[in-house]
DNA sequence: CTGAAAGCGCTTACAG
DNA sequence: CTGAAAGCGCTTACAG
């Protein structure tokens, strides 16, 4: 095999030959083992080599190659990361967050979905291990507790959506159930009683907070609850319309309406403008997540804000920290209500 | 060990000592070089040690290292995946397309956002090539057509947005300026003469593409151009409410608004709401890329269906063909008009 | 402090 | 058809 001059050559130059460790060396007149020690930081070694190595890694346009390296050393400078969608504005968010605070301590992040499936998810570790990724973070995993603290036994694991503490493990979790109980008790305040719930799907653990969130804050302000009020959805904009359809059909009255994530309360809103109903002044409605898309809908959409950008920001920063063999302790910013133009007064 | 039985079980599942190729020729009772050929098909090996090999490999529940592979072939089974962003909905369809035709292949993306910056892009085909992928994809490429040449000299390269004939190479292109012709069109019939356009930013190809097919229909159609109608925009949906508070401010008639994208016409139509100018009784609106948003908006927007996660999954597939030695011939579905409620005949 | 050597897990000419 | 050997580009004990 002659692959000296190989074609998988340089950046995005074309064709040029891969300069090697070796080539380092023998142009800075050292052994390979120092050069790896230098650009490793695993020794200490002498200035003048040192600066000798860096010149030759400069003339030469030097790269290490993280397939070779990740082979020797086990160190791929990757870290696998398993999202529930690769086509959602939430979890994008999220993405970009990581890959930014990722490539800062210059590491590669391997995205791979989920897609809220188990298997598929315990298909994508199985990937991302296979290609010896440093670390994994998972965002809202469906691997239970023990599968993750197992998992991390073998190599540093952040996931958010829960709270789990286990060696070489880190975990981010956002007050779903405060932000729920907040909005809940904002429609309260502006009088609502008769405050209709779109719910997510039960195998969302987010799904379920934010509904207790809702029963709750009716029960602390002394608000009788009626079943009839909460229709369940799965967090998509259809299942919002949908829901809009069973209450009027059923002649369920509500002055408003919460629901538990923005695609459903746009739905819903679709849904109320079908039948005439004017938001604000007819149904008041908010929603969770604070999507973009909310803040330009029609009317503008009061929603409880979920910092994604800044999770995916603080996941990454977590695995930083468990790479370094340090405890992180970051902590999700609290739930923020954003009131814009969906909600109003309660004039029942 | 019968554990092992379950690959995807025992990836997940801790600490498990790693089978090697090595391990396997063992317990087959012939050569590691045997086990490899087999694996790759890479030679015709008699059915008995074929037979032997996949029992062992079973029974260890053996996993290849791509790794190893990668240093050792110069094949990752990896193919690099250059989006513009991750946060995108438009182009978050495309890569969920890209991650369900690669994993057909047995390939695994590898995705990086390029920002729509040149230099950025620049870095992350050279993180692409530095971990020595086997193909690259570019969603709407920065990079000029020679650059995109000159990579597809060392590896297969695929982009979309442009039409570019090279060895090596396959790009696929979406008739934005049909698609923008086609719209406009639409609203010429249904009587509007007066249409305003909301561009997106020049360095845009698509951009720029979408503004030509709206100039063209008017010409053909024997309609004067009035360039106060044309607003720049930038995409996003904020610089859609502002074109109507220029439009507005100025005193610009119009009986119709197309936005070369969707972002703008949701601004749009906010900004139209703001002004009491109801949609679409006294203003049609008209967006393009039909995004699941457009869907939901009120009322719903007629736009131009833009196959986002076609696109994805055909340069996948063009991406399967290059690396099999074919010529791909994979084609973009054509542009389709999807007609909602955001459109009316013309009552000025 | 530093080099020679072995090894990471695979693939692929090279010889049977 | 099949095995032994070399090599991919690096890292890391092991000895100075």
């Amino acid at each position: 095999m002659t692959r000296l001059a190989n074609p998988a050559a340089s950046a995005s130059a074309g064709t040029e030959p891969v300069v090697t460790i070796a080539m380092v060396a023998r142009a800075a007149g050292v052994s390979a083992s120092t050069v790896s020690r230098i650009l490793n930081g695993t020794a200490v070694v002498s200035q003048a080599k040192a600066d000798a190595v860096q010149r030759a890694i400069a003339s030469l346009g030097y790269v290490p190659n993280p397939v070779a390296r990740g082979l020797a050393g086990g160190r791929t400078l990757s870290v696998g990361v398993v999202t529930q969608a690769l086509d959602s504005p939430f979890y994008g968010a999220a993405l970009r967050g990581i890959e930014i605070e990722l490539q800062a301590i210059g590491h590669t992040p391997l995205f791979i979905s989920g897609q809220w499936n188990e298997a598929e998810e315990q298909r994508s570790v199985a990937v991302l291990r296979a290609r010896r990724v440093d670390g994994i973070i998972l965002l809202d995993a469906r691997l239970d507790d023990e599968q993750l603290v197992r998992l991390a036994r073998d190599l540093p694991v952040v996931v958010t959506g829960r709270s789990l503490q286990a060696p070489n493990l880190a975990s981010l979790r956002f007050d779903n159930f405060g932000g729920a109980f907040e909005a809940t008790e904002y429609l309260l305040r502006l009088g609502h009683r008769r405050i209709a719930f779109i719910s997510g799907a039960d195998d969302h653990q987010d799904a379920v907070e934010r509904r207790r969130g809702y029963r709750e804050a009716l029960q602390a302000h002394g608000v009788a609850l009626d079943d009839r009020l909460i229709v369940p959805g799965d967090y998509r904009e259809i299942s919002g319309a949908r829901a809009i359809e069973h209450l009027l059909g059923q002649g369920i009255a509500f002055s408003a309406l919460f629901a538990a994530n923005d695609q459903m309360a746009l739905g819903a809103m679709l849904g109320l403008y079908q039948h005439h109903i004017a938001v604000p002044r007819q149904v008041s409605v908010i929603g969770f997540d604070d999507l973009q898309t909310g803040e330009f809908s029609i009317p503008p959409l009061s929603s409880v804000h979920q910092p994604s950008h800044e999770m995916g920001q603080l996941a990454a920063r977590s695995m930083a920290a468990l790479l370094d063999g340090q405890l992180p302790q970051l902590q999700m910013p609290s739930p923020r209500l954003i009131v814009r133009e969906s909600t109003a007064f309660c004039t029942a």
